[in-house]
DNA sequence: AAAAAAACAGACCGGTCATCCTGTTTTTAA
DNA sequence: TTAAAAACAGGATGACCGGTCTGTTTTTTT
């Protein structure tokens, strides 16, 4: 046979191949959830096959847990924690959080809600393992905005300070949701003026 | 044959099964997700059979909206908006209200979440359907509150009114999901706590 | 270079799910 | 009383889902 003939070939890229796969499953997930997801699903998205998937993935759970540990986790970090933790007030680093995220449902069609939410409201019953997972990130956000609120020379107290950032959590969270049901952005805006008047 | 052998005689009780079957799926569609829940569950946990609960409900869909309809709708109402209404003072009614739920998710085993926030989580992107009849309890609710933040000698403007009463609701689903996640009841009594010190 | 391990491909299977469908029984309407 | 409708019973069905399995290709190890 001469050269013209070539087969595709194929080239190896584990890193990339896991990193492509967790991002369609998070984006998937985000947008229909995890149970209306199939694997299969996620193998098309991925432009994969169901061997690549379970070579990395063994069970749906451990895509899930992955995508929860991988992905949302870092998502949270990047837009919900570390913009707070570098502003130079906490006050306007909560709200301006608020407002980009406002703005960003504004922007896209679709209010998808908040990843974290989403995924802890469906899997937390379901399994504990889903559970904790979703938790310890929702720990690890209020614990950074406890030491936050309780540093710097307007610093409150442990209790106050503990009890505010539930609450601001608790406000994003369920703000998101009521955004999930209305497609719009105003619960987020309206509890940002809110919390405006809460925080030190 | 003698009388002995007497056939168990079917009653057609609809009213009764429907509502059977309606409280069944509501628990069922609260403690598993709706996802997660089969016809067939419910069939079973109600006693009932396939042809009865088809013959009452179509499809799985239509059981799902007239559990948000009839039982969601109904069980926010009694819990969370007449028991403010009828408070003598809006904070008082709002952080009893947050009490009692706290209250009461640490007497039972499971924190299950409100019925209200899971379903419209899961369905509200699924489904337009769905996703309206969840708005409108989420909209029925701050409405309500907005009204009684309004009204009497205390009365606030209709900006902030509005603002608090979706703040209020944002917060409760919010720790509600962060209680679910934790399977504790200090999210719910940190929000109220903090919210104490925003309520006119 | 040879052998072993990792990475991927893709068919296959048992089980489940929502829905449909054909009867039978009960109730209502005429 | 008879006809029609409503209420219920329960099996059937086709689609889909998650997991498995066997085989091939690429990469690494020795």
């Amino acid at each position: 046979m001469p050269e013209t003939a070539g087969k595709p070939k194929r080239i190896n890229d584990p890193q990339g191949m896991r990193s492509r796969i967790l991002d369609v499953a998070a984006d998937l997930f985000q947008r229909r959830g995890y149970n209306s997801t199939s694997v299969q699903d996620v193998v098309q998205a991925a432009l994969a096959t169901g061997g690549a998937v379970h070579h990395h993935f063994p069970t749906k759970k451990a895509l899930g847990l992955a995508v929860i540990e991988e992905r949302v986790a870092k998502e949270v970090n990047a837009t919900a924690i570390q913009p707070v933790l570098q502003a130079i007030r906490v006050k306007t680093g909560i709200l301006a959080f608020f407002a980009s995220v406002a703005d960003e449902l504004e922007r896209n069609q679709a209010v998808t809600g908040c990843p974290l939410n989403n995924l802890a409201m469906e899997l937390s019953l379901a399994d504990p393992d889903f559970r904790h997972a979703a938790n310890a990130i929702f720990e690890n956000w209020r614990g950074a905005l406890t030491q936050r609120l309780q540093a710097g020379g307007s610093g409150l107290a442990s209790k106050p300070a503990g009890e505010l950032a539930t609450t601001v959590v608790a406000a994003y969270s369920g703000a998101m949701a009521m955004a999930k049901a209305s497609q719009s952005a105003q619960p987020l805006r309206d509890c940002a003026a809110q919390l405006e008047k809460l925080l030190p």
